[in-house]
DNA sequence: CCATAAAATGAGAGTAACTCTCAAAATGTA
DNA sequence: TACATTTTGAGAGTTACTCTCATTTTATGG
């Protein structure tokens, strides 16, 4: 699942593009370029204030081939392609371990991988989602896609229906529960850990609100 | 709260504008022009193949007024004015009301206020935000704003700060779950009553996931 | 190594949703 | 009726995105 602020996938060092073409290797050459404009120009200038245009000259390509590899703007600060990993290693986690703890595991999972990746993107990225309403609003979606996922993982570890609305509402609960988290390390200064905040975001899901004010 | 496909203010009758001068009147009148507008050529057409050069002929207006009534396409056919009706609702409940029979008591409301309104429109608003993605989008926006109000009636409640991460997941998974509910009410047709899948919904937030299958 | 197929790129034209500005028209008020 | 205020329309400008087509670049088989 998307771990909120998530890159590329979590095992993809740079050394692991070996026997790839020329084509190939130039491909990933090129993603990357854009990718690293992108977050220079935002860096910069701020997200509304950079074109793909701008983008396009930093990146030595022409405006047409960036459309070629991210479909909309928001797509270049966002895309994560590993959010089936996450499905699948969900799926994989021992049948006796409770829903809760599993996603709290994967979670984890995502979360140390993205920092070990990039931890600066991570939190540009938390950053954009909370203040972008297309950025949050692309993430939001590539969230919901996930969800369906989940909702696989769910009813199969509750003998439910995936396409049940009870299946759907609670795996939409979690999305919106985490998304929220990550607008909440944003909007706080990215202060402590957001596995932390996982955590304590997952108890709320998973018991309810504490019943006293500490 | 947003009631997932809310129309205008559940109070506002076509006999609430009495004494407003001719400017005001006129006013109203335009921006249901717009809106007449619109959900006859989508329902003709399509929401993407609906320009707003069009809306604008046919409400008979310059396309400039019509981004001065709404300030995005999407606008036209979503927004609601009346979530802050529904917050205040929401808190001049009970005290020793459950929050969750709260919540249930509003949004039953909510969906009757709708239905008497125009259940038509309430229908297309709905299968709008579950087919494109832009609508979708902005509705979720607008129910995370909703959320912030949410927000606030549930530390009350509880004795918690608005702004902890605990009360703000809470209600942001709440919010998910209702969004949720109307995409599955559009996505099956419209069949059954949208209270009842309220309830089931609710229920799922409260309880968690039914523990088999039936 | 060369010819040829296949894929990637760039250039350019086109669309549509906005934004801004300014002058004209409609309305309210004295 | 005159004047101030508000609302509107017209038009120009920006930008994200789409489509098409010619050109370049890479892969492949003889």
């Amino acid at each position: 699942m998307n771990p909120m602020t998530a890159a590329r996938s979590p095992y993809s060092s740079p050394a692991d593009r070996p026997q790839l073409g020329l084509r190939e290797r130039k491909k990933i050459k090129t993603r990357e370029a854009i990718r690293a404009a992108t977050y220079g120009l935002i860096k910069e200038q701020g997200y509304d204030a950079t074109t793909i245009e701008q983008i396009a000259d930093r990146a030595e390509v022409s405006p047409s081939t960036v459309f070629r590899y991210f479909p909309a703007k928001e797509d270049i600060v966002l895309t994560d392609e590993y959010d089936p990993l996450m499905a699948e290693e969900l799926r994989a986690r021992p049948a006796g371990e409770s829903w809760i703890d599993s996603v709290r595991h994967v979670m984890h999972l995502a979360i140390d991988a993205n920092n070990r990746e990039d931890p600066e993107v991570a939190r540009m990225r938390a950053h954009l989602a909370a203040q972008v309403p297309a950025v949050r609003s692309r993430m939001v979606e590539s969230m919901s896609q996930t969800g369906r996922l989940l909702r696989e993982a769910i009813a199969e570890r509750h003998g439910l229906d995936p396409d049940s609305i009870e299946v759907r509402v609670y795996a939409m609960s979690f999305i919106g529960g985490l998304m929220e988290t990550s607008m909440y390390w944003a909007e706080n200064g990215f202060k402590g850990e957001l596995s932390d905040l996982v955590d304590r975001a997952l108890d709320v899901l998973e018991h309810g609100l504490p019943t006293e004010k500490p």
